[in-house]
DNA sequence: ATAATTGCAAACTGTTTGCAGCACG
DNA sequence: CGTGCTGCAAACAGTTTGCAATTAT
């Protein structure tokens, strides 16, 4: 299933009617499933409201929150306590290489890693339950960058 | 290096100044050193003021701060945002089991599965920046109790 | 003495909630 | 038309800040 089909059951799933501002939400979702952007609620927020004034900003909480309960956003924390969104392209077990610096998320799947922490948690007997494992530090650009 | 020392060699860089805040705050964080407790800045504040009722809520929150930096405590974010910090007793690269019912932690280091991620970020030209990694899910204890 | 540090209260940020009215079916 | 959903505004929780008073050196 692609995102763009996962993006529109989990829209019908948020309730029983197809109103504007979800019918909007979901467009949005699509285009930054697209792109991969990290976005805060209140990024959102502002960002509907340039093209639809009138959209309130409890209805985008009240989205956000059943989409990440329909996993088709991730919720990122960051050490600080900031967090932001992200509409998640890989459907299983992945990671995510979060840079501290400029925020950006590589996403991908590794296999032996994920074998290596089942080991773990089998050790522990603890049920992993979350689809992503975030992983703090530096990307590439950010170090450049630091040298200069 | 053991915890205590830790400690006490954060509380000292802290400031220049022994202050009774500081001496209350190090010795609360040596017992939780010792329990491994999750606690609130909140919960830390109320349980402080029990014996010490002249104590700011700013002054926990100044300290807490200056211990994460200082890598005494670990700040543990849980997915719904909840976040609470940790005397951390492992110095080194390790793993944090979070259950996300009881929200008790898991401590423990594991080589081979280090290994793996660092090959991972290796792959992505990323440099690992945090100590400890957590793992979200239901721990033995709490599963047990479902069942029931 | 004097400057670091504290406690207080007020301000702030991000989020949630109650509710009257709107619009989807 | 009935009611699920929305937008608004007010409430809320957690945290930070400015500042006058306190206290360690």
């Amino acid at each position: 299933m692609n995102i763009e089909e996962r993006i529109e059951n989990a829209v019908k799933k948020m309730g029983t009617r197809n109103t504007q501002p979800r019918q909007i939400i979901a467009e949005k979702m699509k285009e930054l499933g697209r792109t991969g952007a990290l976005f805060s609620a209140e990024e959102l927020w502002q960002e509907l409201r340039r093209t639809h004034p009138e959209i309130g900003r409890a209805t985008i909480f009240r989205s956000i929150e059943k989409l990440v309960e329909f996993k088709v956003l991730d919720r990122i924390q960051f050490e600080d306590g900031d967090h932001y969104f992200r509409v998640c392209c890989l459907e299983g077990h992945h990671y995510h290489l979060a840079c501290t610096r400029c925020r950006r998320i590589l996403e991908f799947e590794n296999d032996s890693a994920a074998q290596q922490l089942s080991i773990i948690a089998k050790q522990a007997n603890f049920d992993i339950e979350k689809r992503a494992l975030t992983i703090f530090g530096c990307c590439e650009a950010c170090r450049k960058n630091a040298r200069n």
